[in-house]
DNA sequence: CGTATGATTGAAGGGTCTCAAAATAGGTGG
DNA sequence: CCACCTATTTTGAGACCCTTCAATCATACG
């Protein structure tokens, strides 16, 4: 059984029974990759859609300088390239961070779920628009904050997100990246990410070492993130309390 | 006819005539706003959509401390707040820029023309997915170009998206912002964005003055922003020789 | 045990911010 | 049409944050 983290975090209401058989009877089969392969290229045409099912994948652009910026961050659960299906091709790279295990759906099945089950079809669209929200509060994250606020914010939104799926209580998570992952995915040096990391945890805000965040203070965390979860849209079941 | 330049910018086919009925006729009213006025709030409840017909709106955050961060920039033709079909509410606020007007769709409008037709659908699908492809690339900008880059690649874009809808042959073009604004979509301050429009003056750029840009040499403005227009997925038509 | 990779620290330089003041442009009423 | 007032742009100087370059340290793996 594939679907357990299905969309996850990604609707407001609960998939239904029929809907959840949908997508697992569509699949068109499984995918694993090894870490850091990147899977899809820029320009490359979709012909087929992914779901994460295990591992985490980033999208990314590189500049002319070979610097890298990461656009999205995807955990168990997320559609990959999804919008890929509208759009039919994409605008950046797609690569995986560790050991990865996709879904695949061709295109002419997705068209064929979107066409026969309006529900699916609108939940579709919107799990496009949440990775939209997430962008734009990524923009906010690089426009307006510090490197402590931006890695701040990236630890708040992933454990939130990492919570939705169950993968995490909120206080402690595994989150498999490197420091120039961190970097990357910041808009800053590796280097300075390990003096960031070192503040956080000096301060007893945050500790990140060897793949596992430690959340020591979350409302010093969320306050110097100025993380406020509504953009993620959570279902009232597994809104939480602020 | 309001449909003149109705989502001239967010498709790679062109409307069908039988389309652009659809979209005139479902118009619910026409919408006039002044300038510099915010005419949507982060969570208010989205049970109509805005289609700008005519001035500049922008989608933006605000900081705890007041700073203001654009995530989007509109321009006639755009669809402003479309994904708040799909996701019912927004997590931003949206403001003019100028004195505009918008045609107004009431949500279930939306729905019976997404439901009745399929291709409107996904062309609708299209043009949210096409915002979420110029955040990565705000994403991109605010992470790896210094600023000089990130305001060359303001213009650049919007030099583009215009040129799309018939606002302009490419080198001067009627851009009604602010210093403020620039600095508000560019991550930096309206001190600095002041030395930077000097710079790309003085190096026979680009000049900005009085809410007109005039592009002098459009090869280095690109360069400076590392600007590649395929994220705007132009269509074949329209698209440049480079 | 040797090697490669990732993390940490230091020092110096550069880009952007902050604060403050001056110059310019725009709008209004006399 | 001018005088005034306000908003916007421009310029300067100093401080701060982050980068760069380089070296050292820690860890994992053969």
């Amino acid at each position: 059984m594939y679907t357990d983290r299905f969309l996850m975090g990604r609707h407001r209401e609960e998939l239904t029974e029929h809907e959840r058989d949908l997508l697992e009877t569509s699949i068109g089969g499984i995918l694993k990759f090894e870490a850091r392969k990147t899977i899809v290229r820029r320009g490359d045409r979709v012909d087929r859609c992914m779901l994460l099912v295990e591992g985490y994948i980033c999208r990314y652009m590189d500049g002319l300088d070979g610097d890298r910026q990461l656009v999205a961050l995807h955990v168990p659960g997320d559609f990959v390239d999804l919008h890929g299906f509208p759009m039919g091709q994409l605008d950046h790279d797609v690569a995986t961070i560790t050991d990865c295990a996709v879904a695949t759906y061709p295109r002419e099945t997705i068209a064929k779920l979107v066409a026969e089950n309006f529900n699916l079809g609108r939940m579709l669209w919107f799990s496009t628009l949440l990775d939209a929200a997430m962008h734009r509060e990524w923009i906010f994250r690089l426009g307006r904050l510090g490197a402590d606020g931006r890695v701040a914010h990236l630890f708040s939104e992933l454990g939130r997100r990492l919570e939705m799926v169950g993968l995490t209580d909120g206080k402690t998570f595994a989150l498999p990246l490197q420091q120039i992952d961190l970097a990357s995915a910041c808009g800053i040096t590796a280097v300075h990410t390990s003096r960031i990391l070192r503040e956080l945890r000096e301060r007893e805000i945050v500790s990140f070492t060897h793949g596992q965040v430690e959340v020591q203070n979350l409302s010093a965390l969320h306050a110097l993130a100025e993380f406020d979860e509504g953009y993620l849209y959570p279902s009232p079941r597994s809104a939480t309390a602020t």
